[in-house]
DNA sequence: CGTGTTTGACCCGCGC
DNA sequence: GCGCGGGTCAAACACG
């Protein structure tokens, strides 16, 4: 976790001309802008054509290209927003398989930062239960069916890091907010939840979960949070499904292509994981898109003077109309 | 009333 | 054998 995030580069390119004064602009304006434009001509055209429609007029244009100004500055913010967090969130999983490989290597306790956590779930008092069926080798390992194609499905939407250690595990990082429990990582697929354990070196719970579209499908997760980074969700999958994906997790740009490279580099891998976070950030651009107007308008209801100005602005607009109207 | 989640109990491998 | 730790089961529960 180096300065690397510095390699965000790309200047903030944000210098769009946001005018709190005056400004020369085109009459092409928003849409909505242009027609309202034209109603209030029409309408003038029939009372009387003084000078204040027509000032009236450009700063209502004015307004309309500020407005698309600032639309676009706050879309350029969420993207770039985007595009960062989903640079950090590649680089806190990097990191993290690289810790994991580190302690694979040489034996864990690097960390012995975090307060141990153990609140052993197991109660010491344990009532014999009479369990006629038993068996299920519970710890036997789950059998998974065998490998059939290589295609780990699981690319789709978030950064993800595919350790693939030997086989049908993989391993992705999903960002998720902290103050969310439910621990769910929406991943295209239904799960059913089956247990929640917390582990020793980890003070946040471990669920396993189980897939439940098709009732012979083999493939289990395990979803938690990692230690270090609380906003950070660790999902483990385990085999392969043997039905389709249910849901479309939106970007159906699968990069077909095959992916004939186990050994990548590490470098490799780290730009591998940026082009799928890029690939996240578009797709998070996408979806916060529709928020946008909303951010917008949130965002500007929030200022007073601008509501101030809006209200007297309608006033007055519909003070002069009442008239005309009636 | 069916379905999914919660949660304590249980199983099992492993190290001592 | 015993304790520990991870994984799973299933009764109880919540929810529509
Ligand atoms: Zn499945």
């Amino acid at each position: 976790m180096d300065e690397q995030w510095a390699t965000t580069g790309q200047q903030p390119s944000l210098s769009l001309g946001l005018t709190v004064g005056a400004v020369p602009m085109r009459r092409a304006a928003a849409p909505a802008a242009t027609t309202r434009v034209l109603v209030e001509e029409d309408f003038m055209s029939v009372k009387k054509g003084n000078h204040e429609v027509e000032a009236l007029e450009a700063e209502l244009r004015r307004v309309g290209e500020e407005n698309r100004r600032l639309g676009e500055m706050l879309r350029a913010l969420v993207h770039k927003y985007a595009d960062l967090q989903a640079k950090v969130t590649a680089m806190a999983a990097a990191a993290a398989v690289q810790a994991e490989a580190n302690n694979n290597n040489h034996q864990q306790s690097s960390t012995t930062a975090s307060e141990e956590g153990g609140g052993s779930a197991a109660s010491p008092s344990r009532n014999k239960r009479v369990r006629s069926d038993d068996g299920s080798g519970a710890g036997a390992g789950f059998v998974t069916v065998a490998a059939v194609a290589d295609h780990t499905e699981c690319t789709s939407a978030a950064a993800a890091v595919k350790v693939n250690s030997g086989s049908k595990v993989s391993r992705r990082f999903v960002h998720a907010d902290p103050a969310d429990l439910s621990l769910v990582v929406k991943d295209g697929y239904q799960w059913r939840k089956y247990g929640q354990k917390v582990t020793k070196d980890n003070p946040c719970p471990r669920a396993y979960f189980r897939c439940s579209f098709a009732p012979a499908c083999p493939v289990k997760k395990k979803v938690q949070r990692s230690a270090d980074d609380k906003a950070l969700l660790v999902a483990t999958y385990e085999g392969d499904h043997n039905h389709a994906q249910p849901l479309a997790t939106g970007t159906a740009a699968k990069n077909s292509a095959s992916k004939p490279a186990p050994p990548l580099g590490l470098q490799e891998q780290q730009r591998k994981q940026q082009q799928e976070a890029a690939a996240m950030a578009a797709e998070r651009e996408t979806a916060e898109r529709k928020n946008l107007a909303e951010q917008m308008a949130a965002t500007l209801t929030r200022d007073p003077g601008f509501k101030a100005a809006l209200v007297s602005a309608l006033s007055g607009r519909i003070l002069e109309l009442s008239p005309a109207n009636n």
